[in-house]
DNA sequence: TGACATTGGATAGTATGACTCTCCAAACTT
DNA sequence: AAGTTTGGAGAGTCATACTATCCAATGTCA
């Protein structure tokens, strides 16, 4: 199909993939001649994962533009796989560097290989910002944390599962966080309401006194 | 405390904290006299409370508006302390309006007063996302999910037992939410580490093959 | 076959958000 | 009295993510 086509199907403006094009976001149409170029169903497809990294899970471009390298090229081991989801969507930089005291705290959940992953370096970051907000996670809340996203991550990981190839694996495992990771903020406050309507009562009003 | 102090020991500049006083972020400063006002731990905290907001939970400056106007004339009753924190912790529009399937959903889970709450609506959009972008959650594993995220909610209720005011509440809802929000979603992905490497072994790179 | 639309590619412009800078006169400090 | 600091207002800056314009070379269709 011509640009215009696939500005159609996708929904995204023409001048907007010739940005993306411009910025490596989406690989080029196959060229046949000066000024003509076919994209086919592998441009679309690709669209639809940037538009949803952009929309759902809010990545810069630049972002963007990482993991669809990392996608395209992609490390050759199962687990390394996961490493590279998760290094694809960390958070943005917020605080810096994890505290030190948050790193030990991690000893103290018995996980494989602990200090060196994407996601425990995510954890840390995260302990520490909050500690540094005067926010305190007490060990045992944590530990009991750990224990409901590892129900989780039973669901997740056993899409994994599939004889896929590596990209196509990862581009599942970052999807597929970026979003259920929403839903699952979602569910936690749902069931915040649900906690609190069970202590408070269900009534449509009361003071506080 | 004057400006320049109040700069030194929150660590924002003073052009920053005039903009945020511009824009209702910060509480004016007590005026003695035309061109002199004072300052106290109230605008420390509130200063606290805003750079919480930007830099962990990436709230716009208008979303943090929203939020220090909530606290500071916040309802009485506590279930509609917890409903007023949702709603200040929203995600930016994604998607827009929710799908009448995703709201059919909810009912399956049977929560007390489902689609009226600011979650459920959350829910319910962050479901249309994912169903737009081609992921459907299955009925079980979302059932599943809400028992891990009730479990993690035991926890967070108790913290807005306390007799505080509501106010104070609120504030704590918001800033433990945007706190602990990160830690949540990274021990998802540490969970995920671990449900891998027990089923793909923990040896640091094996072919897929 | 020739007017006219479309294309790839390059360059420049726009909209938004979040600051940051500059001024000014009126205090305050020394 | 000289110099610094302040509150307040307005304009300027910077980054991000597009969006618009131009151009010559095709392609298409009457």
């Amino acid at each position: 199909m011509r640009i215009s086509e696939l500005s159609e199907r996708s929904g995204v403006t023409i001048p907007t993939l010739k940005y993306y094009l411009r910025e490596g976001l989406l690989h080029p149409g196959e060229l046949q001649g000066a000024t003509r170029a076919t994209y086919d169903d592998s441009h679309l497809e690709r669209l639809r994962l940037v538009r949803t990294l952009v929309d759902v899970g809010r990545l810069s471009i630049e972002r963007v533009r990482e993991v669809v390298r990392a996608i395209d090229a992609p490390p050759a081991g199962r687990h390394e796989l996961l490493g590279a989801a998760h290094e694809a969507l960390r958070p943005h930089p917020a605080s810096g560097a994890p505290a030190p005291e948050a790193l030990e705290r991690l000893a103290a959940l018995d996980l494989p290989e602990c200090a060196h992953s994407p996601a425990s370096l995510q954890l840390a970051e995260a302990l520490t910002a909050a500690a540094a907000a005067g926010w305190s996670v007490e060990p045992e809340t944590l530990a009991r944390w750990l224990e409901a996203m590892r129900a989780v991550a039973e669901t997740d990981v056993v899409a994994e599962l599939g004889e896929v190839s590596p990209g196509e694996a990862l581009r599942y495992a970052i999807v597929g966080n970026v979003l259920t990771d929403p839903v699952l903020l979602a569910l936690r406050r749902v069931a915040q309401e649900a906690v609190s309507a069970e202590r408070f009562g269900t009534g449509p009003t009361r003071s506080p006194g």
